[in-house]
DNA sequence: CCTACTACGCTTTTT
DNA sequence: GCGTAGTAGG
């Protein structure tokens, strides 16, 4: 075996512990892919464990190819039969072959977060449930949590009995499901629930998976939410095999469902658990560390532990308060230049932050400075419109069933088919209950269809075409036809802008990944395409040959190492964002978001550079934060004298170029109008985002928000007893009380 | 049936 | 500030 000296005792402790359930709770930085890494191998070469009889599931697809590459380097034979891959995927293999036992076709289809509003909008429609007081998004969150929790829609129905806004949600709920059902689709959630159900009704189905999948691992386990927990422990309930790792600090997704009880009743749920704890840290120097401990430890639910390293001390941490965002991103950039001449790579460097939007300002600086970068995240690649338009072609070629892509191109581009056409033949379809597309099939049959026929019945020809021909047709020859005999690219090439242009290269690159997937692929098929297509994460194309900066959202930022790292937006308001600051239990998302910067210093190996804008842009409104809990919350000592911390914020003397500077920046992005001064404005506040203030007659609260008005600060608070009001400054007559 | 204009609402984080 | 949804006019 490969030297098991190359691992700590911790380390070679858990790839010993192979039988039975096994929790490791791996600090950040710990080594543990490596430890799950020399476990396959042990498992393969010294316990004569069959590579197929291995599961491995990480988060991102990014991930597993790391392993899957990792594992292959050392294990000798059999390591591509080892299942290495995300949840999602691991379900959609396995509902490929077993989703007809619930009924549904096994050519289903993956909606997309825009799929999903879509059809939700649909249904609001039919169920004349006003979208203004049930917000599509409320919707789709309420939705997504019940089936994170593996709660269908009836039992949704039969335990908000009572509650009128809950019966109306549960009513969508259960609408929503019916049409998914009818359109042969599943939303990302139902991937894990259908599963789920999948082995609860069939025992003959699971007791085949429970014998292929022994030993099953499980990577960022802390992200783990109920369904994939449920999943997992039905899947290892056979053998008791299962070993996950993660790290309680480092859970991040409690808004997408991650259930934290997952890695703390472990033990309860697995008796006989051995419990391992990896403490020392390979990945940063000891400032860091420190630094990361002095922020988690102000976390009071977490399970209590100490990162150590052998690393040195290291440079301090550096922190840096700037003017704008603009003058954030300069600094940022200047600094970056100046590593880079001392011979480091841009691949060497990352800036996270919290939002996606906060990328903009950077990638023009970049740019600017001639600074190669990748943004990770923001609009994911599949989610581009032309993207969308040419799988929604490949759908229907695929997939008759799903109305969604048809309705998306059956008049893309224009063919003369408007809505009520499609009102029409929407009817038609429901009257007989057939699919939209077998509606158009049989366009003849339509009642006063009139000249539209012509346009429809050469459209559905196309895609018969299509289908007949797609056992000879390669998928590169399908998407240049459809380009070509639909017209999109000749349309695109028509504008000719720069937009155009760019819609035609993604398009390419579509062409590219689907040559290199008929490459790859033992028995390319379209439906499989589509599959691996749906369940792509922009960080999944980050490739560590590119050498250039990365620029991404601390979510993204997960998992991986950067020699640098800056953390730039350290506000609050934008981080600990201001949602997590208002919330109904803000203790628990701002210890979320403690946890998140946890992990974003955490991602640096040799320095940590936090930044923050004094006064920032946010949707045309300037915004004075403070400078964001967090960073007050790293120990002084760590930072080194570059660093300028205001100690009681806002309270202090402003610099005197700042009110220059706010006056120019106030000029610069507004109209400027003399008559607006009328109200005295006062030159800066003394409070800000987070701090407790009281009102002469709503009483104490928390400022939300203070946002640069025309002639006025406006100030949003929430106050105990009167709730959220937003008011303007001098009037409002604001006292602080005491500051964060 | 399509285009151009206006008003509104919205922003956390993602598989 | 931006993108989208809804509306009016061609």
């Amino acid at each position: 075996m490969h030297d098991l000296e190359l691992l700590n005792k911790e380390q070679q402790e858990a790839v010993l512990h192979t039988e039975g359930p096994l929790l490791i709770l791996a600090g950040a930085g710990s080594g543990k892919t490596r430890v799950l890494t020399y476990r396959i191998a042990h498992l393969i070469e010294e316990c004569e464990v069959y590579p197929w009889n291995i599961l491995a599931i990480t988060f991102t697809n990014k991930a597993a190819g790391e392993m899957r590459e990792r594992v292959d380097r050392i294990v000798g034979q059999g390591a591509e039969s080892i299942w290495v891959s995300t949840f999602h995927s691991t379900c959609v293999r396995i509902l490929h072959r077993h989703i007809d036992r619930l009924g549904y076709d096994q050519k289903f289809t993956i909606y997309d977060t825009e799929d999903q509003k879509t059809v939700l909008k649909d249904v609001c429609r039919r169920l004349q449930i006003d979208t203004k007081l049930y917000k599509e998004r409320t919707l789709l969150n309420v939705i997504s949590h019940a089936k994170n929790e593996y709660i269908s829609p009836v039992e949704y129905q039969s335990s908000v009995r009572g509650d009128f806004r809950q019966e109306k949600m549960a009513e969508v709920y259960l609408e929503y499901q019916k049409e998914l059902k009818k359109n042969n689709a599943l939303d990302f959630d139902d991937l894990l629930v259908k599963t789920v159900e999948l082995f609860e009704s069939c025992p003959d189905v699971l007791e085949r998976y429970q014998d292929r999948f022994r030993y099953i691992m499980v990577d960022e386990y802390q992200d783990t939410n109920t369904v994939q927990f449920k999943l997992v422990s039905i899947l290892a309930g056979k053998y008791q095999n299962l070993c996950v790792v993660g790290d309680d600090d480092q859970s991040i997704y409690r808004f997408r469902g991650a259930n934290i009880e997952n890695i703390l009743n472990f033990e309860k749920v697995f008796p006989n658990t051995r419990v391992i704890k990896l403490e020392q840290n390979y990945r940063s120097t000891q400032n860091i560390l420190d630094a990361a401990n002095g922020v988690i430890q102000n976390n009071i639910s977490r399970k209590e532990k100490a990162l150590w390293t052998d690393n040195e001390r290291g440079e301090p941490v550096v922190f840096k308060l700037l003017q704008s965002a603009y003058e954030e991103a300069e600094y940022v950039t200047g600094d970056i230049r100046k590593k880079l001449n001392s011979g480091a790579a841009y691949r060497d460097f990352a800036v996270l932050y919290r939002t996606n939007y906060q990328s903009r300002t950077f990638e023009e600086k970049f740019l600017m400075a001639n600074i190669p970068y990748k943004i990770v995240g923001g609009v994911n690649f599949y989610s581009r419109k032309e993207i969308k338009d040419i799988l929604a072609y490949l759908k229907t070629i695929d997939n008759g069933k799903d109305d969604l892509a048809i309705h998306r191109i059956i008049n893309v581009p224009k063919r003369g088919i408007g809505a009520v056409t499609i009102n029409k033949v929407q009817a038609f379809a429901e009257s007989r209950e057939i699919s939209f597309f077998e509606a158009l099939e049989s366009v003849g049959e339509i009642p006063g269809i009139g000249k539209a026929l012509l346009k429809i019945q050469p459209f559905v020809n196309l895609i018969h075409e299509w289908r007949l021909r797609l056992g000879e047709l390669t998928l590169e020859k399908l998407i240049n036809e459809i380009l070509e005999r639909t017209g999109y690219a000749g349309d695109l090439e028509a504008e000719g802008t720069d937009e155009a242009q760019a819609r035609l290269d993604n398009i390419g690159e579509l062409i590219s990944k689907a040559v290199t997937y008929e490459k790859e692929a033992e028995h390319p098929v379209l439906g499989e395409f589509l599959e691996e297509v749906a369940l792509v994460a922009d960080i999944d194309s980050v490739a560590d040959s590119d050498d250039r900066v990365l620029l991404m959202t601390l979510h993204s930022a997960k998992g991986l190492e950067f020699p640098y790292v800056y953390l730039a937006g350290m506000e609050d308001g934008i981080f600990p964002s201001y949602m997590s600051i208002a919330a109904d239990d803000p203790l628990e998302e701002i210890e979320e978001e403690r946890r998140l910067c946890y992990v974003g210093i955490t991602r640096a190996m040799k320095e940590l550079t936090m930044t923050a804008a004094r006064i920032r842009m946010i949707r045309g409104e300037n915004h004075y934060n403070n400078v964001s809990r967090f960073v007050r919350e790293v120990p002084k000592e760590l930072l080194g004298n570059r660093t300028y911390v205001p100690d009681a914020p806002k309270a202090q003397e402003p610099p005197r170029s700042s009110a220059y500077a706010r006056a120019k920046e106030a000029f610069r992005t507004k109209t400027f109008d003399p008559k607006q001064f009328k109200v005295v404005k006062a030159d800066r506040l003394d409070y800000g985002v987070g701090d407790r203030v009281s009102h002469i007659k709503f009483g104490e609260g928390t400022v939300l928000d203070v946002t640069e008005g025309g002639r006025d600060y406006e100030v949003k608070v929430e106050f105990d007893r009167a709730g959220v009001k937003k008011m303007f400054a001098s009037f409002a007559k604001l006292k602080k009380i005491e500051s964060l």
